[in-house]
DNA sequence: TTTAAAACGGATAAAAACATCCGAAATAAA
DNA sequence: TTTATTTCGGATGTTTTTATCCGTTTTAAA
């Protein structure tokens, strides 16, 4: 795979996706994120589950009911909490190696070159928030 | 996952360690490799395999045979060529949301913050050969 | 209060990744 | 030339990830 996983992808799509597109007042519909994102409905229906759980979108059950981002939400959270909240945290912590025991006091022979990129990453995934994202494209495509 | 699949991490372990304990006068078998670098012993003759095909090491059947890697393999070969070899190049190719329609005139949301991370990445695996690696550290670990 | 629409949660299924097994081929030494 | 040692390659098994299914719970409207 890429940098993550095949529902990390699916969940940073459905997040950008309610972020730019819903609100606490306009839900969006299980079946509507899956075609709009083009992720399989029922696993989507999972991984929505997981980023309501960790806080990252809301949901209201019932008739009218739906996921959404709420205003606090897309200013808040981060590309890292998205993925992290699916992936866990192994792309910023696992050695590239491996080894348990990989550390600053005891490297792996990689261990300073993959620490820098690691903390780009870490850095670029943190301050891409989900506001930002939908401010500087306004016209996001997610699927195809 | 982190960066790296499980093979993928083997692979790399496997290529550091021949490229710092043999030459093509002092070649490693199967099970000293899978010893020394603490990954299943069969797993890691498939990928030994991989990796012989794609001329990261080389081998030597029958007894006093095994795997080694030779001095021109210590300076050409880098971690891009060992990762590649095993995961193929999504992670330098596939875009980080999964879109098939992802590129430069036709981006995804986070396009260009993924690709200066990835450009990263691809430039220190390339620029990151074997001999740099048994030259920077005496002391490799690789297990543990 | 009944009905219908939605998310929730647990069980199951399918596919991919991870790993093992074993016979075949190569080859060095006895 | 026989034997033993090693990699090679195909088949198989296991685990994890990806994905589906379906009954339960919630809740808004009729």
């Amino acid at each position: 795979m890429g940098f993550f996983s095949k529902a990390g992808e699916h969940a940073i799509r459905a997040a950008i996706f309610l972020a730019g597109n819903s609100d606490a007042s306009n839900r969006k519909v299980l079946h509507d994120i899956a075609t709009a994102i083009d992720s399989p409905e029922a696993y989507t229906a999972k991984i929505l589950q997981s980023l309501v759980k960790s806080g990252v979108v809301r949901s209201i059950k019932g008739p009218y009911g739906g996921f959404y981002m709420d205003d606090e939400q897309r200013t808040t959270v981060s590309l890292k909490h998205v993925i992290t909240a699916i992936d866990g945290d192994d792309l910023f912590t696992r050695c590239a190696l491996g080894l348990k025991a990989c550390s600053g006091v005891h490297p792996c022979p990689v261990h300073s070159e993959m620490l820098k990129i690691r903390e780009a990453l870490q850095q670029t995934l943190q301050q891409t928030t989900m506001s930002s994202l939908i401010n500087s494209d306004q016209n996001l495509h997610l699927k195809c």
